[in-house]
DNA sequence: GCCGTTTTCGGCCCGACTGTTTTCAGTCG
């Protein structure tokens, strides 16, 4: 957080253009602020500001949930358009504008005058709450010699003492290892960006560079061509063309375009070819420039991954070939050699990827799949999977309405449904033991499908091809059973089951959990199921070779949760449900309207798990769907 | 501090789980 002012005072001091900083602060940086109020109230408020801390966290978490920037809101509705925001009041909207406007928050800043700043630095810990960050910074640590005490000031502290067990009073052994473990978890955040936050910044950068004079075209490459769920750094190509006049300069002009461009924080290195910067919005960017003609060996070559093209190459030498970013030589191609003895060490040089496998033999091997698990095999048997695409999905059956905790009205997310030409549509509201959410309450379940029923019977008078299936996300709870009756669920179309709590049970109690909800005959798709938060949460200890056994048995589907914090199951674990014959479902588990767009994402998780349209159950038409759910009922 | 078919004050403050002080405080979603 202090780091958050510091950067948005920086701002100010740079950008004197009022609306342009305004524009920097996110939602993300607001929510924080907003919610560390909160929490310092709960340290050193009294039993009267328990409902004001409550306010301030709603608050935080509605901004945080919400799909339009606050900044933007205020810049087109004033503070009124604060106002509106439900679970913003005066109070808070004074702040929020104030942050707005200064990029400080006075009442923050005078709380954390109050507040020890180690103690801000505790909460940082996955499972530090503010009690506990309190009680930490206020156990006193013997010091031997001087006899005197010392507090922890530093989570590096912090977790010498905890590993030392130098009598840090006041925690038993479970509680010791519960902190050491969010340490190890928060030293793991750092590094790696999700794919969503990479995938725009690098699609500015090449579409600025398709843009320029001489730029031939221009892709993003490594992990992010792959499509992988974090990314490390961002690295691009692009190509120039090699024959005309001058490519050496054309390249160089092309670099210095770059480096000048507003997204620039930093200029890391930058010669005739590469340049590496640092974006304002934090990662580090590489971009090489390189001649046309060469193009396709050089997207492989910089596509990956390592894995891949190490397996590649160590074919590619068994196989008289020698593979290389500037193209493929010869090495031991016999009647190539008696032909012309001198083509043995000219390059064929390929200006497209699909002719660099072509020139192997292989067919054109799509880079989500490059990770060496069979690929080139396959390549080279041409049985390559027809991997499922954006646009085989029919349907998203994980949505949330104004009925628990997402944004949009039901009617609202339909008519956004239709354009984007779904077929059908499960709305998955949350159930009520999933308190916070305010979800579905079982009195409530009749008024739900009703009003379903409705939009509906509209649709169908609309003639849309639309159609909205009836839904639930419900919870498994720490003892395998759902927190909604038997006689509720069978009134619904989908039942989703997902794991929200107990995230620190063994591997034994949590796969016996899911056993017993995949074997509730209600229960149709697990929803994410590892209950991964990337970065912050580790997946669960599951056996998944019997909790996929079950799926297939039961005919429940897994579903690819498309939320970039997500992307769960992983595309390993696509592979094996896939082996497994277990069906999968690809959703967004959408809260608002930003959310659909996240499908994309999810389609990329199973086309890294080889994953086939044939695999996925919502890319079958409505009376497919239909089908499929008909052959369950033989499982109830 | 927010909200309002209980509308300018009085109610809001879920519910599950864990660890532990074994009855409940702290954390999370």
């Amino acid at each position: 957080m202090v780091i958050n002012v510091i950067t948005v005072i920086k701002f100010i001091e740079v950008f004197k253009n009022y609306k342009h900083y305004m524009k920097e602060i996110s939602n993300k940086q607001i929510s924080k602020i907003i919610e560390e109020i909160g929490e310092m109230l709960e340290i050193i408020g009294t039993e009267k500001d328990q409902f004001r801390i409550i306010a301030y966290q709603n608050a935080a978490r509605k901004i945080e949930m919400m799909s339009r920037e606050i900044g933007d809101i205020y810049n087109e509705e004033g503070f009124k358009g604060l106002l509106k925001i439900k679970g913003i009041g005066e109070s808070i909207a004074e702040k929020i504008e104030e942050i707005i406007k200064t990029g400080k928050c006075r009442y923050h800043d005078e709380l954390a005058k109050k507040v020890p700043s180690p103690i801000i630095t505790f909460l940082k810990i996955p499972g530090v709450g503010p009690h506990l960050a309190d009680k930490l910074y206020n156990c006193y640590l013997p010091r031997r010699q001087a006899g005197k005490n010392y507090k922890l000031y530093n989570i590096h502290n912090l977790k010498k003492a905890l590993e030392k067990d130098k009598s840090v009073k006041f925690f038993k052994e479970k509680t010791k290892q519960n902190i050491l473990e969010g340490i190890e978890l928060l030293s793991k955040q750092t590094g790696r960006m999700l794919l969503s936050f990479a995938e725009p910044i690098a699609e500015e950068i090449v579409n600025a560079l398709k843009g320029m004079s001489g730029i031939k075209q221009a892709h993003p490459v490594g992990s992010l061509r792959r499509m992988k769920d974090t990314i490390g750094d961002i690295d691009i190509i692009a190509a120039v063309n090699s024959k005309s006049q001058k490519p050496k300069a054309n390249s160089q002009n092309v670099i210095g375009k770059y480096i000048k461009m507003p997204f620039v924080e930093k200029i890391v290195e930058s010669g005739e070819t590469k340049a590496t910067i640092i974006h304002k919005k934090g990662p580090n960017v590489d971009l090489e420039i390189l001649p046309d003609e060469e193009y396709g060996s050089l997207l492989q070559h910089f596509t990956g991954s390592k894995e891949h093209n190490i397996a590649l190459r160590t074919w590619a030498e068994k196989n008289g070939f020698s593979l290389s970013e500037h193209g493929i030589k010869i090495t031991k191609n016999l009647k190539l050699k008696t032909q012309n003895q001198n083509l043995k060490l000219k390059t064929i040089k390929c200006d497209t990827e699909e002719k660099f496998y072509k020139t192997l033999g292989m067919d054109w091997i799509p880079p989500e799949i490059r990770e060496n698990k069979g690929e080139i095999e396959a390549s080279l048997n041409h049985q390559l999977p027809k991997l499922i695409k954006l646009n085989d999905i029919k349907g998203d059956l994980h949505l949330h309405s104004t009925w628990s905790e997402g944004e949009m009205e039901i009617k609202e997310i339909a008519e956004y449904a239709q354009k984007l030409g779904y077929e059908y549509i499960a709305i998955t509201d949350h159930t009520a033991g999933l308190g916070i959410t305010h979800g579905l309450k079982e009195k409530e379940i009749e008024k739900y499908i009703n009003e379903i029923n409705k939009i509906n019977s509209k649709l169908k008078a609309q003639n849309s091809k639309l159609t909205i299936l009836t839904g639930a996300e419900v919870n498994i709870l720490a003892n395998g059973n759902l927190d909604i009756s038997d006689r509720e669920l069978s009134k619904l179309d989908i039942i989703i089951a997902s794991i929200h709590s107990g995230f620190r049970q063994k591997e034994e109690q949590v796969t016996s959990r899911l056993l017993k909800a995949i074997q509730n005959p209600n229960v149709d798709i697990i929803g994410h199921p590892s209950g991964r938060l990337i970065p912050s949460r580790q997946p669960l200890n599951i056996d998944w070779k019997k909790v996929f056994r079950a799926a297939k048995d039961n005919n429940v589907a897994m579903e690819i949760n498309s939320h970039p914090q997500r992307l769960d199951l992983t595309d390993d674990l696509c592979l094996m449900a896939k082996d497994m014959g277990v069906k999968m479902v690809i959703n967004t588990d959408m809260h608002h309207a930003e959310h659909f767009k996240n499908m994309r994402y999810g389609v990329a998780v199973a086309r890294r798990g080889w994953l086939e349209k044939k695999d996925v159950i919502n890319t079958g038409s409505l009376s497919e769907l239909k089908a499929w759910k008909k052959s369950r009922e033989k499982y109830g």
